[in-house]
DNA sequence: GCCTTGAGGACAGGTGTTGTCCTCAAGGGG
DNA sequence: CCCCTTGAGGACAACACCTGTCCTCAAGGC
């Protein structure tokens, strides 16, 4: 029966949509008699969404939090938030679980109805970059990829070296993965006949995707544990250490584990021992905290505090 | 037919799940003959969700993108990733249209089921806060004060003014906003009747929330307006000028209009004008776009610059 | 105690669903 | 060009399900 079946999907998103709603209410509009509601509620209930009723003057039902994950019904607006917003903090690497992240937002982008897709491209074109450390990555870019993988198809893309040399590749896409502060992907290289691993912010996809392949046993079982000892042999991690005149607790707050360790020296103040692959990157994460603090070491991000130390000096007059 | 609903659903999460799928795989997961999945198909058709069907040896059923936005069926690693990478989006005021991603958030966290929910509580508790400008936001505060203007609950909190002062406030919440780059919430306040705009971040709520009310007419249609009017003599906005040795292109590329306004002066310069409520993030803001650039106005600011150059000087040893 | 609101059994008429069987139509590969 | 694979869809019979109506309970709020 169609009807119910739109009916029920009709039903959550209205309970979605408010948190109580009265039998006779949701009766008008579903378009049934009340018994046909308490019906459809028990539906929902067997098909395990829990829908809390409560009798009486003020009574009414109420979609509770259940086991498993309802389907969410979105609206074009809300549908259209969650991309610009997922994907401005996909790209700028603060959620913690980016890999999840971009196959969620390749799924929503997948259904997208063109005219949101459009939304969402007008409004991730004048959205801030928030990344510190390193540049970000297009969002567009990595939903594509991400459903390449998935997807098994191949793909085709402009790859600029890390000495500024242009290459057309066609690969076969395996894995996205974050490392550092980074986006890489995994791919057979059907040129060169072997893995190569690209950084996410050289490519320059061509639409549309090409033809199925079957995937290949990878490299490696774990993927990123694999990018992450080829590339930080690719130099461009380096090692930072710095003194913070803060307490280590303090310094733990604000600077998540993954991105350094902090060790405490005294009261007032702790070590940080971090890896970076962006200099500039570093500098201002480190300035923006509002902490006293002395770099030993690398070296040449003590020159580019200098610089930008010159530089503040210089725009403050 | 229940049944027939819940297969529907389970197709569509299916066909949400990978792009292309066979026949008789789809007939193979949901246990039913190939005709019955050809007629469920026909049935997702029917309700808007446009399938694509290919013949031949290749051939195969794919989801479409339609008119309107299928039902999104997340797993639960997926749904975790979304709230947090939202989350961390709304907080940190990135996304462009922070007040449907917070309605969007809501919505999803009402119905996130308790053990994901916990999940994204301890995600939450350390990722990094990335705002430039002004302290980011708990985005389980915003959630809650947006499901409680949603649903008409009476709200609770302590309130820690501007002076340091502590209040308990019982409040009727109408409206949440975000204006210059602080989240306000427009609610009734029971005890001083009248109505109160309260800074989010300084509002600590008391769950649960209280018993439903009726709304009022608010004191103006156009809340952001009304907020931003009110805050605006709150005195906490300062005007902005600077000058950026960069082409007004360039500049406009990376500050969002919503933030500054740019003119040009010549090819390689332009003026900057806005207006900043917390002069360290601007500092911050400022300083990392690596520009060369002198700050006119206001010269708060430029102490600021001075003090951070020098905690730099300091910092490069 | 009364009113309101949800729960749910019974029943009858109508409608939808499923698997089976069959015939077409459209790609892709040899 | 033919053949194989894969989706499309009509027909049919047996069966299950859905809906509105009618009625009786049970649980909150005033």
């Amino acid at each position: 029966m169609l009807q119910t079946s739109a009916r029920l999907l009709k039903l959550l998103s209205l309970l979605e949509m408010r948190r109580d709603w009265a039998g006779d209410e949701l009766a008008g509009r579903l378009e049934v008699t009340t018994r046909t509601v308490r019906r459809d509620v028990d539906k929902l209930r067997e098909l395990g969404y829990p829908v809390h009723a409560t009798t009486g003057t003020a009574g009414g039902y109420r979609l509770g939090a259940g086991a498993s994950m309802p389907p969410l019904l979105l609206d074009d607006e809300e549908a259209v938030a969650i991309a610009v917003g997922l994907g401005a903090a996909v790209s700028a690497g603060v959620s913690g679980m980016e890999e999840t992240s971009v196959r969620a937002l390749a799924k929503l982008e997948q259904i997208l109805p063109p005219k949101l897709r459009k939304r969402v491209g007008a409004f991730r074109s004048h959205t801030v970059g928030i990344s510190f450390e390193g540049q970000t990555v297009d969002a567009s870019v990595l939903t594509l990829l991400a459903n390449s993988c998935r997807d098994h198809d191949r793909l085709r893309f402009e790859y600029r070296a890390h000495d500024g040399t242009e290459s057309y590749r066609i690969t076969e896409p395996h894995r996205l993965a974050r490392a550092g502060s980074r986006w890489y992907l995994l791919a057979w290289d059907i040129d060169r006949v072997d893995w190569r691993i690209f950084r996410v912010d050289r490519i320059t996809p061509v639409t549309p995707t090409g033809p199925r392949f079957t995937p290949r046993e990878l490299p490696d079982p774990d993927v990123s544990a694999y990018i992450a000892r080829k590339v930080t042999v690719g130099a461009y991690q380096r090692k930072v250490v710095a003194t913070l005149h803060v307490s280590a607790d303090e310094a733990r707050q604000r600077i998540p584990e993954r991105y350094a360790t902090i060790t405490p020296v005294d009261e007032n103040s702790c070590t940080m021992e971090s890896r970076a692959d962006n200099l500039d990157g570093s500098a201002y994460y480190l300035a923006a905290f509002g902490w006293d603090f002395e770099v030993h070491e690398p070296p040449e991000l003590r020159d580019r505090l200098r610089a930008m130390a010159e530089r503040l000096g210089r725009a403050a007059g």
